[in-house]
DNA sequence: TTCAAGACTTGGAATAATTTTT
DNA sequence: AAAAATTATTCCAAGTCTTGAA
């Protein structure tokens, strides 16, 4: 194997503003100055500092690392005393002067990151030239772990060269550090491992490691083992599931807990869940379950609460209904609730399992079989039961077999539990969306009541349109803003232009939403009623169309379906289905996703997600 | 034989690019 | 033509599982 190297991250370029501090402006020395210029650059209503149950963690830890930096006897000592307005106002504008980048500027950067990639982002790999992933060094920061890291806030250091280890055919040219007056850390020549190059972080001090890119070969290789044992459980599930059942009565205490487990994880899709440190944020898998998070109801005999958070501090949280699974379910709720007796409430509730013996039985049933392949094998026998018919796909548009899709891949998400959380923008964007259609059934109302005023021939009370006095005032602001935005050299005039672009852009939007209160009104009062009501069946229409997005997009919200699609839904089956419903394989893989599963891409359109034979 | 370190996959958020709508 | 919405990509944290050291 033969590559670059790394590259690094550019050097930090001292700013000098000072950081107020008990009312007085502080020079920092240009370390102190970049860790602080991070601080600023968080926002306020972000994960971290607009959650106000941790940001105190993060400020916490924060400012320990900051002092360390500030050195011994430095005056800026209490993280209140910080007035970092100034600062903030500093990094906001940079953000603006960067948003203003004329097309050369964009161009420029765009060149230089080609050069970076030409340069870094190729490997040989036995005699292949093979695509590299993150070949540039993680960017130093504040710590942003996920949920309530007890670590968060805490400076993650810059990287050097001597900290790194490269890797290297034996025969490989060993390239030259491309930082002055630094050399590489360590060489070494091992086969039997991926990676090019590694070093250790120094907040978790956990290994980071460059890599080949998705498409590559070896990760492509990889991709279609993992599938191809996920098939092979397809194999094995029906007495996995015999013996898993047939063990939740089993004398043994230990066998009984597994049995158990074993249905959460093929039900619901659990993951294995090893143990955590201190030091870690607290989330849990299913071995690691405790007696909180299971709430038994009062209401009803069968159905239980199961809430807890998993990996990333996302929230798993449904109401099990054993009494939907038969009398398997209701075995597994007795266990359940006899695992959970006479224990205190951060108890575990698996207290004889763990992760490396769930596994151990796994392998003696299948050799290779671990937990996480039922998520595999699970996702993938989903997508390709979900996936509709070719017959029911015929003669239906492209965008329709996509919505059939993705629906399926819906399935699969929810399955898994991947969610995102809706940003600020777009719960704006929904409420719009809501305003809208509440707007719009108003001003059908209206139209109706026109209607019969014109047939009663009173027309007095009709409003008419009329021309709303923020359009102009909108335009003229927007010629005013181009103005400045052409004539601006310096920042400070970027700025300027920046904001009065966005000053004009809102007085649009005011004008847009006045004009739209009266798009259902005419310039002057038809004197035909039939006019009236061709615009009620128009209003008609648009409402059941805004209605039906508006509900698209609210229950699709919180769902991720990337997540499955990259790592979880064996590619043949998408590739075998859109062969068969005729649909271009562009529709629904994007171009990253096609080069990552190249290995998947000539499967014939009758091949199916089945066991092998053997 | 145990268990922590190491290696590799999986994950959501942030950001960038593209498409659709206005 | 520009903004908004949507989708793709990047970033790096956080899991799982294997390996290797004691």
């Amino acid at each position: 194997m033969e590559h670059a190297g790394a590259s690094f991250p550019p050097e930090y370029v001292q700013h000098r503003m000072p950081l107020t501090y008990d009312g007085e402006e502080v020079q920092l020395s240009k370390a102190a100055e970049e860790v602080a210029t991070w601080y600023a650059e968080l926002p306020l209503d972000g994960p971290q500092l607009g959650d106000p149950e941790w940001a105190p963690t993060f400020n916490k830890n924060f400012m320990t690392d900051f002092k360390k930096i500030l050195g011994k006897g430095h005056r800026i000592k209490d993280f209140n005393k910080i007035d970092w307005s100034g600062l903030r106002s500093y990094t906001t504008s940079k953000k603006l002067v960067k948003r203003s980048a004329t097309d050369e500027e964009k161009a420029e950067v765009k060149a230089e990151k080609q050069a970076t990639q030409a340069q870094f982002g190729l490997a040989l790999v036995d005699g292949h030239l093979e695509k590299v992933g993150n070949f540039t060094i993680e960017l130093p920061g504040l710590f942003r772990g996920r949920g309530k890291h007890p670590k968060t806030g805490k400076v993650k250091q810059r990287v050097l060269p001597e900290q790194l280890s490269l890797n290297f055919g034996e025969e490989a040219a060993v390239p030259i550090c491309p930082i002055d007056g630094h050399g590489w850390g360590a060489v070494q020549h091992d086969p039997s491992v991926t990676w090019l190059v590694t070093w250790r972080e120094n907040i978790m001090e956990a290994n980071k490691y460059v890599m080949l890119a998705a498409m590559s070969s070896l990760k492509g290789k990889s991709d279609r083992d993992k599938y191809g044992k996920a098939s092979k459980l397809k194999g094995y599930i029906g007495a996995i599931r015999d013996n898993y059942r047939g063990n939740l009565q089993s004398r043994s205490g230990e066998e009984r807990q597994m049995a158990t487990a074993m249905w959460l994880i093929d039900i619901y899709a659990l993951r294995v869940g090893g143990e955590k440190g201190e030091d870690e944020a607290d989330t849990v898998g299913c071995c690691s379950l405790r007696v909180e998070h299971f709430t038994f109801s009062t209401q009803s005999e069968t159905a239980v609460d199961l809430e807890f958070l998993g990996k990333d501090s996302m929230r798993f949280k449904q109401t099990i209904d054993f009494a939907n699974y038969g009398n398997v379910g209701l075995k597994v709720l007795r266990n359940i609730k006899d695992f959970c007796k006479g224990k205190r409430k951060n108890e575990d509730v698996f207290e004889f399992l763990n992760p490396s013996m769930l596994n151990a039985h796994l392998q003696s049933i299948m050799p290779g079989l671990t937990a996480k392949v039922f998520r595999t094998y699970n996702a993938s026998e989903t997508l390709q039961n979900e996936l509709p018919s070719a017959e029911d796909m015929r003669r239906l548009q492209d965008p329709e077999k996509v919505v059939a899709y993705n629906e399926a891949n819906r399935k699969v998400a929810i399955l898994c539990n991947h969610q995102k959380t809706v940003s600020a923008a777009q719960q704006e964007g929904l409420d719009a969306l809501q305003g809208k259609v509440a707007m719009l059934k108003k001003q059908k109302r209206e139209l109706q009541a026109m209607k019969k005023k014109i047939e009663a021939g009173d027309t007095s009370s009709v409003r008419t349109a009329n021309d709303v006095a923020l359009v102009a005032r909108a335009e003229a602001a927007k010629a005013k803003a181009e103005k400045l935005r052409n004539s601006a050299k310096t920042d400070e005039q970027r700025i300027k232009a920046t904001k009065a672009t966005e000053e004009w852009r809102e007085l649009r939007k005011r004008a847009a939403a006045e004009k739209f209160k009266q798009a259902h009104l005419f310039k002057n009062v038809p004197s035909d009623p039939k006019k009236v009501q061709a615009r009620i069946v128009t209003w008609t229409e648009k409402i059941r169309k805004q209605e039906l997005t508006l509900q698209n997009k609210s229950d699709n919200k919180e769902v991720a379906l990337g997540t499955s699609k990259i790592n979880y839904m064996d590619p043949r089956i998408t590739v075998a289905w859109c062969k068969r419903v005729e649909l271009p394989i562009e529709r629904v893989f994007a171009r990253t996703l096609r080069d990552k599963f190249n290995w998947a891409m000539a499967v014939p359109p009758d091949w199916r997600f089945e066991a092998p034979d053997n």
